[in-house]
DNA sequence: ATGAAAGCGCTAACAT
DNA sequence: ATGTTAGCGCTTTCAT
């Protein structure tokens, strides 16, 4: 024991990196404040002088500190963490639209979570009052998931900020494209053509993570539809999964109806590329025998020449991740009454390429 | 101040949900042992009566109690986080791994993060000592990104566990599958069907994250052909970016050559999609006038018939989660030594489509 | 503007 | 087998 005088003789600027961690006190008594300064210069906070806070960030800054986030957590309550909650990561749509918020929140400091609520039961277990979400993240971002009321107004109660893409849960931001009118679009654009026999291929009915979207997309379709006389039922429409093999059999239970369509309108491109190989398995012209359009414009629409109705989902992802954090920011910084949470409405684009065209003349 | 009696009248089974959680002291008195017993209970350390551990988790059950993490980490050091560093999110192979790992990290408890590092300085952020990231997490797994020597020790030293995909670092678990045998599979297949004329179209060589799968890739490709008597050089090969657009242009920049090849290998099918974009485009019939065998066996490769040579990506990403863990907790648990951290290679697969056939009869 | 001190909820020695 | 007691490194009143 060569040195008795314990932790104060931290005026070391040993640069060696990696040693153990200096803490909020190395730095204290290096700049020979308290610790409680430190904390408040580091975080700028008020009632520190200029000079105070400037030696107290250079002295952090030469001693390598940063606050350990455990320790924060523990003692602030705050995790300085979002977590992004989506029903798969396998797909191009969720995959895109977690790389979009990705960037933007570690962009702006926070840790960035990912988690799978592919089932009922992954969702319930997420949202659950058991889970302690509020100990593990401060924000949460649900992609096309629908909590229920009181899973959400639990949620607020519990300090967990939402925002949603794809659902609209009142008192939260949320990032959703008017899906009625994508389906109006898509009519407009195959009756252009000349389509009178139209058929579409839906996403999942039957367990319903996110409803909403197919039927408002449905309801746009037949509105726009009927504004040309025509009339549509659930005898037109098949259920495609929103994957390629869905979107196949869908095709092929269409186009084995007594009356098949001559256009379909597929609510994603996964299924229209299902569709596209049906159709191609059938030696069926794609824009010239049947048309087909998409949702979303995928990275490989192009590739097939989809016509689609473009979403720009990676914005998305980063949209929403903005308004959490502006969100949490404003209810923490000042008066967040009043605060208003943005339901923001991305524009969609018809995109057109080869597989739609002019309605064949039988 | 109406009840004296401090902390101790916690015997309250208050059902109601979400009040203010129970920490481990509440569980403590209720359950009538002392913290310490609580804590060790809870985690299944030994030395609890069986009787003891019961009845406390009965309690904690019945109080809704977890520990709370961020007070574990403060105290024991241990995040009980994954985090996973890609280059980015976009793109089906990478977020293919991601779900694979995602799976298994949130399945074993632990908290899954992920982070994009796309670039050297991001890559080198992350890796720094200057982010702590052993306070962040305690496992990283790295796709396709290559930490210099120094980065990979410190990160041991540091106590961070580390595992790669698609590289290869001395004393930390990877998975890797076999590139040269990739490039070698590729050249019997398309030399198999008689073709003399050969042309690859390579990942990135320029800005190197990781030229070591490329170079692999082309060394077995070229090795194969030479062994047919075959002799290729970088006049050969162009570079696709590993992206569709890219293998487009590379795909026409090789149809260009005054020898233009009948057949390519394109080193992912991502490129080779962009090839038969180009083909297309110059009204060229896949695998009959010139055949096109990409690697992956993406989700789309059957929708465009694409001859590949398959890896199971999703699955890497689920392995090295897993070695990861049964690393951090061999290396923890018991004599850590003499443990040695696989390599894991998985088996690749061709699956012949409709893109390769017989070379053309000039 | 700054400091002292009391936690935050847990884990890990060290008793017993 | 169980209890006691220090911390872990911060934030946050409350003084000054």
């Amino acid at each position: 024991m060569p040195d008795p005088s314990s932790t104060a003789a931290a005026h070391v600027p040993s640069d060696v990196s990696s040693g153990p961690r200096a803490t909020i006190e190395d730095v204290a008594t290096a700049a020979r404040v308290s610790v409680a300064t430190v904390s408040r210069a580091m975080r700028g906070l008020p009632n520190v002088a200029a000079a105070t806070r400037q030696r107290v960030v250079d002295v952090a800054q030469s001693l390598n500190y940063r606050p350990d986030p455990a320790a924060s957590r523990l003692a602030a309550g705050k995790t300085k963490t979002i977590t992004v909650g989506v029903p798969s990561l396998n797909g191009w749509y969720f995959s895109t639209v977690v790389a979009g918020a990705e960037a933007v929140c570690n962009e702006a400091g926070y840790e960035f979570q990912v988690i799978g609520v592919g089932s009922h039961d992954a969702r319930d277990r997420l949202l659950d009052d058991r889970y302690h979400l509020e100990r593990r993240t401060d924000g949460l971002i649900l992609v096309d998931v629908e909590p229920s009321d009181e899973q959400a107004s639990a949620l607020a109660r519990r300090g967990v900020s939402l925002t949603t893409i794809g659902a609209r849960i009142v008192g939260c931001p949320s990032v959703q494209i008017d899906d009625e009118h994508v389906g109006r679009l898509a009519a407009d654009h195959l009756i252009g053509f000349g389509h009178r026999d139209l058929g579409v291929i839906s996403g999942l009915d039957d367990d319903p993570m996110n409803f909403a979207v197919p039927m408002a997309r449905r309801s746009g379709f037949f509105g726009g539809a009927a504004a040309h006389g025509i009339t549509l039922g659930d005898e037109h429409v098949r259920n495609g999964n929103f994957g390629v093999d869905g979107g196949r059999v869908a095709t092929a239970e269409l186009l084995d109806a007594p009356r098949p369509p001559t256009a379909i309108f597929a609510m994603s491109d996964e299924m229209a590329f299902g569709a596209l190989m049906e159709l191609e398995h059938r030696a069926l012209r794609p824009g010239v025998d049947v048309s087909i359009i998409g949702v979303d414009d995928h990275e490989f629409a192009r590739v097939v020449k989809l016509t689609t109705i473009r979403q720009t989902i990676a914005e998305h992802g980063a949209v929403a991740a903005r308004l959490l954090i502006e969100a949490m920011t404003v209810r923490a910084t000042d008066a967040g009454v009043d605060y208003v949470p943005p339901a923001h409405q991305p524009t969609v684009e018809l995109v057109q390429r080869t597989t739609t065209g002019p309605a064949p003349t039988s």
